[in-house]
DNA sequence: ACACATGGTTTGAATATCGAACCATGAAAT
DNA sequence: ATTTCATGGTTCGATATTCAAACCATGTGT
């Protein structure tokens, strides 16, 4: 591990709870010596990937970021594309409906609809790390994405947040396979209770999926007959947003999906 | 320069005209040997910095940019409180209204509204770098921004856009001492013809401006009285900008902008 | 088949990074 | 006022990473 991805990494300590991080604090979150970290903020610092407070002296994510995600998003505007299919697909049916995006072993959030259908919202909390073996999104990407993934999903002992969680390794894997020929992801009350969702995978390019887009609904809703139709408008919104994104379905995929819609 | 400022200098080559770059090209625009630029860009790749095109091999910027702004921008959100005054201004006056943020020697547009007041409108192109001899927003950050800035504005011979450019650095240091007993900037047709604009800075602490904000007209409506009310309206709009930013002004610049006002 | 450009990899030599220990400052506590 | 503790920040020799030149592999147009 260089040392770019090493300072890079302190970016990942900001989370919407310790929006600002102070020196000392930052060496016991990331391991690393104080100098060293010292080093690496102040040059973040510099580059404007980070800025520093002038009273508290502790450091917050920097204006560089809005910046270049202006640039990235006017030149390959995949956060408006996918907002705009999860927009459209949560108008149509009403429901919840929200899009994850992949980078490294990461899974995180990228946009969220509710169209507020009979009162009953699910709770969903943007910018933040989505668990791969207890959400729908997850296990789409652990199915669909690169097979590195599930490995690395294995290294720490699956957390249990009901008791629906799937926290036994084995079970994941058959899981897993079962998603794989499905052709999509489900997951019934494994992180919250009452709410069941199911998920697709969408893709950049023609191998491994880059995101996942989801339907999150009150267990009540969730039948045989309503989940289909989740699955199949989930189909449609993915190729669509694949095909706008530059991207093509693997053809096992595609085979999946077109015999069983 | 260590290694980290080096890897992210390389994000910097991106623009809105050459979106995604190669590894041979990245070479030649960095001035690096080959086999770093490969090591680094990688390495961006990795965390999610950038995506590599999976047929062209090029390198574009990846989405951990929009995952970090969005928690930038969640946490601390300056692009929120400056769009919000830059759009009541612009209501307000019913002329362009723009802001722009400093990073290290960049200034770079942040964002801007044209009410379309009369037809007439000024082109205003965001995500690129904004020269400082040449605007009011860039004169205003030479004026009330660090002190380094002025040096470095004059490392490079003065590139001139119009008739009315200033290129000379000793008239350019005089302009800066003007704007600075004024407590605002203007800029008249030096980088189009036919529009001029008057600037002033906002703060996120009290010692130096972190951005500007700028008011453009074409100029057949700027005069004395115009000006006036434009000006007025900026310092206003400023201490509010800076005071929901967290910043205060300084006291000399509280001295100007209230004895004027 | 050839030249040429691209992306990517290897190598010893050079250089920048690492990290233990140190300094400075400020806030409580005695 | 002095002590203590925690914080942010700095120094410097050992060492691990980066550098740059040469190389390989692949694809493209002639």
């Amino acid at each position: 591990m260089g040392t770019i991805t090493k300072a890079l990494n302190l970016l990942n300590h900001f989370t919407e709870l310790t929006p600002s991080i102070g020196l000392v604090e930052m060496t016991r979150l990331s391991g690393q010596d104080k100098a060293t970290v010292h080093r690496y903020l102040t040059e973040l610092e510099r580059n404007g990937f980070l800025e520093q407070d002038s009273k508290t002296r502790k450091y917050r994510l920097g204006s560089a970021l809005l910046r270049l995600s202006f640039l990235r998003e006017k030149t390959f505007p995949t956060s408006r594309i996918i907002a705009n299919r999860v927009n459209g697909l949560s108008e149509e049916l009403g429901e919840l409906v929200h899009a994850s995006l992949l980078q490294g072993n990461r899974l995180s959030p990228l946009c969220y609809r509710d169209a507020g259908s009979g009162g009953t919202r699910v709770y969903f909390d943007q910018a933040d790390m989505i668990p791969f073996h207890a959400t729908a999104s997850g296990m789409a990407m652990l199915a669909f994405g690169d097979k590195a993934l599930v490995k690395n999903a294995l290294v720490e002992p699956l957390a249990r947040f009901t008791e629906n969680t799937i926290t036994d390794p084995k079970l994941l894997l058959a899981r897993v396979e079962t998603i794989r020929s499905a052709g999509f992801a489900f997951s019934d009350q494994a992180v919250e209770v009452d709410v069941s969702s199911v998920a697709v995978p969408f893709y950049q390019d023609e191998n491994q999926a880059t995101g996942a887009i989801a339907i999150a609904v009150p267990v009540t809703r969730m039948n045989a007959a309503s989940q289909r139709k989740f699955v199949h408008a989930l189909w449609c919104t993915s190729e669509a947003i694949t095909k706008e994104l530059g991207g093509s379905l693997p053809a096992e995929i595609r085979k999946i999906w077109h015999n069983e819609g």
